[in-house]
RNA sequence: GGGUGGAUAGCUCAGUGGUAGAGCUCCGCCCUUACAAGGCGGCUGUCGUCGGUUCGACCCCGACUCCACCCA
């Protein structure tokens, strides 16, 4: 159906709700049907009109990789960050959300050689050109699966803002970047140690490579002929490593100098057993730790980054014995070809043959591997490009320290200032074919390096024709730190980088704060002059219910759109098995969800994710609190079914203001909202967005449905049906303003047939879209709710006696369709309520309401047939003929344990004449009244268990 | 080895210098006309261990144990 312009509303169903909609609210439906309205009438763009001068509020998505599908992890991502892009946009901003894909170099890389393994290629069959082909055919299909299942989690983005990081735009920007680094001079090119992945034959930055902890190695010892300059004979020594094979690059031997041991050994030689070499001994106190091993130390400069640097202390050759692949090169004499374990048991065989090995022995270590390809990461010299970081994030520091940008939850700023204040140089370059590739050019002729921004096609040096094109593609997080101006058109001076850089908010896992978000600042603040956000938000890690990591391995990976939709047990493990689950994982599945999900909803997975503290590194999600939350949606949807049957036929409608009743419920119901919604505000604020929706689901749940609707029921007949109805809409129209950030589709489905004023959700610029829960004004307490603090003291009582009357029902087990009667008697402010609340409280504990004398209901055994009861210092109540004795004396004793265990807090408290002395004096106050009140309790308790 | 965070009810987690909370689970009762995906009532804790500061510590400080993550 399409929204009507004409004033009329938007139906959301043909009939109307309390007829044609079931007891229970079911999603699917209407979160299609909404998503498609919101995007077609184009209220998630933002708006580009010329004198728009509202404030604007952007935030920049991060990018998901083109490869992925929607994890957990992204689903919480989108749920904060659309929570927070609908807040603002009810505030009234002009609100942008950039959605994207990241190229993810080399997993997308690996991915596409993947497919190709299978049919029997590899990238090198293809060619450069025509493999890179297949990776865009390729991302074509993967990336917009992607971007539809940020859809299906409500995800508001301008998606006409979409971009990936290969596009041409962001290409342009790119290359805009490495050549002004390059001509500052903060772009270099030259040898260092690399990690190496021999799989993928690439460089990794620092970051890429995982270290596995707890390898059970071996270490190997074996002998060193010793020799002088003469190469007379000195006997050996014994050195051990991990890596034998590494012994062909050695070029070197280590001693500490001041070990007595092998004073005899400054300035002498080793023999290689195996090649022509002969290598010195040297002295350096910081690689030799006399304690371990024998206090030798081979050193093999080029393939460790402790030997490195010593070979550059020492000025050792750096001799390199692998090829990319992970074989030994031509330095390796016989060992040639060998690939590297194969080559550490030659090596070890070939040492035993000669009897120069010395045994081995069982050794704990840790073992780096790529974090793409899972091999072992070989330190390698390797010639590549850096980007000097030391001048980058300085200012990038400053800008956390001075407050330009915080960071919450706030103890990541250590974090962040640790990894910044030791920063290394960042090895931009990749040995990929996917990727931004280097503007580099290399002359065949004179070896000039011509960086540009244009294709070049002679050598700025000599000016030869003969040059070529670096091979290297750039590192993936390079193209990702320009992402929040990138994204915005620089590096033209579009307007809309004008209007909406810097951004407000960056939230991400904080798993990249390092490999992203630190760059993005230092980028930003480089290229822009200015912070590419005023604030980090940082979420924690989405785990499974035991608290450990998803992983397809151990099969405890929950997709969200199995939550959303639904799934039998049968596919969540026909998927976990196609993903390589081992059998421990399996079982869990079936032991942990036998009954599979149910189809729980986007709205209760949002709110669910939401309710995790966002100061929690962990989120163990479980699926037993997506459940409740799900339940809480059903709860909603029912409150707004009995609103709307009760408002039918009536003229009664939402208009934005609260109305001004005189019926306590009324007038309750609105103090606690004024209560509930600053709550809320201050959380979305705050970016404690577990405090908000925590506020609101509890107002809607504890107040709204459990007192409020009931306390209503006797008040929509007679003298107060109509400020009742008006009340009652009211505040359902305003908690669904409340509630729509977090839950966008139930919200919006029930808003729109709710009756309300023509003027409610009106687009702020756009008068010509359909009126939207979207667009409508976020509530305030102050506008939208009424404070009463009479109305809640009241409620105080009013609870006080349906509570007691209601746990004797419960305690004596008095079915509800037995009535009871309640004789009380009460102070003055208890008569007050009591006497005019009388309806509704004999509404809700089932029975009549009786005033009494005091000296009457004091003596309850006395005056009542079988009384069970109950009060406290400003009423007493008795209920008869309920009594079973056993039950009463157990409830009794229960409370009276209870009450005594705090009045004797309370009494050793005050009898402490320090405490009496030293506390503040409120304090002191708050417990002598306490303990008289606990007193009477007791009494009164005592006095009831004496008659039984 | 260095760093960061955590240890609170059976489970998953909030929380505050002044008598311990939520959700789920559990136990009763109830299909009370919005909701059984519900209602009403109830049970459950030496707040990791040991010291210290304080009138008072779950909260602040120190040490320790265990767990997780990050960096080398």
């Amino acid at each position: 159906m399409i929204p009507a312009l004409d004033g009329t509303l938007y139906r959301a169903n043909t009939c109307s709700m309390t007829e044609e909609l079931s007891k229970a609210y079911a999603p699917s439906e209407v979160e299609n049907r909404w998503y498609q309205f919101w995007e077609e009438n184009g209220f998630f763009e933002a708006s580009k009109v010329e004198g728009d001068e509202r404030e604007t509020y952007t935030i920049a998505i991060p990018p998901p990789n083109v490869t992925g599908t929607l994890h957990m992890g992204h689903a919480c991502r989108t749920t904060f960050e659309d929570v927070l892009i609908r807040y603002h946009r009810m505030t009234g901003k002009n609100t942008l959300w950039i959605p994207g894909l990241d190229h993810a170099g080399i997993a997308t890389q690996v991915v596409v050689e993947r497919i190709l393994r299978k049919e029997g290629k590899t990238r090198y069959d293809l060619g450069r050109e025509k493999f890179i082909e297949r990776v865009w055919e390729w991302k074509e299909k993967s990336g917009g699966r992607i971007l539809e299942q940020l859809r299906k989690m409500g995800a508001s983005c301008a998606w006409s803002e979409t971009h990936f990081t290969m596009d041409e735009d962001l290409a342009v920007a790119v290359r805009e970047a490495f050549v002004r680094l390059y001509e500052e001079g903060l772009i270099y090119r030259g040898p260092r140690m690399v990690n190496w992945d021999v799989a993928t034959q690439t460089v990794l930055s620092d970051l890429e490579v995982d270290t596995e902890e707890n390898v059970e190695g071996e270490l190997f010892e074996f002998a060193y002929p010793v020799v002088d300059e003469s190469g007379a004979s000195l006997g050996e020594v014994v050195v051990a490593t991990t890596r034998p094979e590494t012994m062909l690059g050695d070029t070197a031997l280590a001693i500490h100098p001041e070990d007595e041991r092998y004073t005899h050994l400054h300035g002498k030689f080793a023999q290689h057993p195996f090649l022509d070499r002969r290598f010195p001994i040297v002295c350096d106190a910081e690689l030799v730790d006399m304690e371990f091993g024998t206090g030798v130390v081979k050193v093999t400069p080029a393939h460790d980054p402790n030997d490195f640097a010593t070979g550059k202390r020492h000025g050792l050759e750096e001799l390199n014995i692998l090829n990319l692949d992970g074989t030994l090169n031509g330095e390796c004499g016989e060992f040639e070809g060998l690939e590297r374990f194969e080559a550490r048991k030659a090596i070890k065989a070939k040492l035993e043959e000669v009897g120069l090995a010395r045994g081995s022995k069982k050794h704990m270590m840790t073992l780096p591997r790529s974090q793409r390809s899972g091999t072992v990461v070989e330190p390698m010299i390797s010639t590549q490009w850096f980007v000097k970081m030391e001048g980058l994030a300085k200012p990038a520091i400053e800008a956390v320290e001075d407050g330009t940008i915080e960071i919450l939850p706030k103890d990541w700023e250590k974090t962040y200032f640790h990894w910044l204040r030791n920063i290394q140089d960042w090895c931009i370059s990749r040995q990929l074919w996917w990727g931004h590739s280097i503007p580099a050019w290399h002359c065949d002729t004179c070896e000039h390096v011509t960086v540009s921004r244009e294709d070049a096609s002679v050598c700025a040096g000599c000016g030869s024709s003969e040059i070529k094109q670096d091979t290297d593609v750039l590192d993936t997080w390079f193209s990702s730190a320009l992402w929040p101006f990138s994204t915005l058109g620089w590096p033209n001076e579009t307007p809309d980088l004008k209007r909406f850089y810097p951004t407000q908010d960056m939230e991400t896992g904080y798993d990249i704060l390092f490999f992203w978000v630190a760059r993005m600042i230092m980028m930003g603040i480089h290229f822009m002059g200015e912070v590419p956000f005023s604030r980090v938000l940082l979420a924690g890690l989405v785990t499974d219910e035991r608290g450990e990591k998803m992983s397809k391995v151990k099969g405890n990976v929950i997709d969200p759109l199995d939550v959303i939709n639904g799934a039998e047990l049968s596919g969540l493990i026909e998927k976990a098995e196609f993903n390589g689950a081992q059998p421990k994982g399996l079982k869990y599945l079936k032991k942990t969800y036998p009954d599979g999900f149910a189809e729980y909803g986007t709205d209760a997975l949002r709110m669910t994710l939401l309710s995790y503290s966002p100061q929690s590194r962990r989120i163990a999600l479980s699926l037993k609190r997506v459940e409740g939350y799900r339940n809480f949606s059903n709860k909603l949807w029912n409150a707004a079914r009995f609103a709307l049957m009760n408002l039918e036929g009536s003229d009664a409608k939402a208009t934005g203001k609260p109305p001004e009743p005189k019926a306590l419920a009324n007038r309750w119901i609105l103090d606690r909202m004024a209560s509930a919604l600053e709550s809320a505000e201050r959380g979305l604020e705050d970016y404690r967005l577990d405090d908000a929706s925590g506020a609101l689901y509890h107002f809607v749940w504890d107040e709204f449905c459990d007192w409020y609707l009931e306390l209503s029921k006797p008040l929509l007949d007679g003298d107060t049906a109509e400020e009742t109805r008006a009340t009652l809409v009211h505040v359902l129209e305003t908690v669904l303003r409340a509630l729509h950030p977090m839950m966008p589709f139930i919200t919006e489905e029930i808003w729109q047939q709710l009756p309300k004023s023509d003027d409610l959700g009106l687009h702020p610029v756009r008068s010509e879209l359909p009126r939207s829960l979207i667009v409508a004004r976020y509530p305030t307490a102050a506008v939208d709710a009424r404070r009463d603090d009479q109305a809640s003291l009241d409620i105080v009582t009013l609870k006080a006696i349906v509570g007691g009357a209601r746990t004797i029902r419960g305690e004596h087990q008095v079915a509800w369709k037995n009535p009871i009667e309640v004789h009380w008697a009460g102070n003055d402010a208890v008569q007050t309520v009591l006497r005019r609340e009388q309806g509704p409280i004999e509404k809700l504990i089932g029975g009549t309401l009786i005033e009494s004398e005091e000296a009457k209901v004091e003596d309850a055994s006395a005056n009542f047939e079988d009384a069970a009861v109950f009060g406290d210092e400003t009423f007493k109540a008795a209920v008869p003929n309920v009594i079973d004795k056993e039950k009463e004396r157990e409830r009794i004793e229960r409370s009276l344990k209870k009450l005594e265990k705090e009045l004797g807090v309370l009494v050793k408290k005050l009898g402490n004449e320090k405490f009496v002395s030293r506390a503040p004096e409120d304090v002191v106050e708050k417990a002598k009244a306490d303990q008289t009140r606990l007193a009477a309790q007791v009494e009164q308790l005592k006095a009831a268990q004496a008659r039984l």
